[in-house]
DNA sequence: ATGTCCCTTCACAAGGGA
């Protein structure tokens, strides 16, 4: 089976390409980020007319999680027990299981800087995030992918040195990764397919995809059943080039896994 | 470290967020 995360930046600016990356790329199942759409304005029709099933938590205006499958999609929950909200809890995560794996899509929080109260609000994210993670994992396959925000190591963003003092790479926001990694997840890391830097994310402005000088910010993090069956994974890079791109490219996953829709 | 994009509104320009 193969399964997708991509960070849309807006599922209505996206939805052509987005249509035309499902028809190319056939994922069974897709966590989308940044759908910036009410639930009740979200392109289900569209998508399902692809074969897709569809499960959207969105606030609107920011935000908005999405989770697409073409092979089943069971019990659907928007957000998580204990999520945090800022102050209330916003449209970041959906999970629900689709061949007899529970995906979670996930947006987290920017943090803005390390000095904002978005900043907080991140790190008691990734922390409640980390607790609800742990029974999912005690209870079967989970994949838990998305735009974590974080780039794990320095070898994950284009200036390491420029980066100092900036979020998305501060030690506590490692730190909570490697607490949930610790929940028995594992980070499946996606191939680039140009270049050796498999880089998920570049800023619009200054030409940074050209360049190359992006992030790994957008993760997929596996607990061992499906880690174990990964053969492929890559960012697809082709899907940030053109007209209209996403400021993110999507990442796809090959796993030798049994499909058994439901 | 800001050359873009996307969204929204006391809307057709400007501000917020990333």
């Amino acid at each position: 089976m193969r399964f997708a995360t991509w960070n849309v930046n807006s599922i209505k600016a996206r939805l052509p390409r987005l249509l035309d990356w499902l028809a190319d790329t056939a994922p069974d199942v897709v966590c989308l980020q940044e759908t910036k759409c009410a639930d009740d304005a979200f392109p289900t029709d569209e998508i399902g007319v692809l074969g897709y099933r569809v499960a959207a938590h969105g606030d609107g205006r920011w935000n908005g999680v999405a989770l697409l499958s073409r092979v089943g999609l069971d019990d659907v929950r928007r957000g998580f027990p204990g999520e945090p909200g800022f102050p209330e809890p916003e449209a970041r995560a959906i999970s629900g299981t689709a061949a007899g794996i529970r995906f979670t899509s996930v947006y987290v929080p920017n943090g803005r800087t390390p000095e904002d109260p978005h900043y907080a609000y991140k790190l008691t994210w990734l922390a409640a995030l980390r607790d609800a993670l742990a029974a999912e994992v005690a209870a079967g396959p989970v994949v838990l992918t998305g735009d974590f925000n974080v780039a794990p190591t320095d070898a994950d963003v284009w200036d390491p040195a420029g980066f100092v003092g900036a979020t998305h790479v501060t030690a506590p926001e490692r730190d909570a990764l490697a607490a949930i990694r610790a929940t028995g997840l594992r980070d499946v890391e996606a191939r680039a397919l140009k270049g050796d830097r498999a880089y998920t994310y570049w800023d619009y402005r200054a030409g940074m995809f050209h360049q190359n000088k992006g992030m790994r910010i957008d993760l997929v993090y596996a607990s061992d059943p499906v880690a174990d069956a990964v053969r492929n994974a890559y960012v697809d890079r082709e899907a940030r080039k053109g007209k209209g791109p996403s400021d993110h490219a999507p990442i796809v996953v090959d796993v030798d896994l049994p499909l058994h829709p439901s």
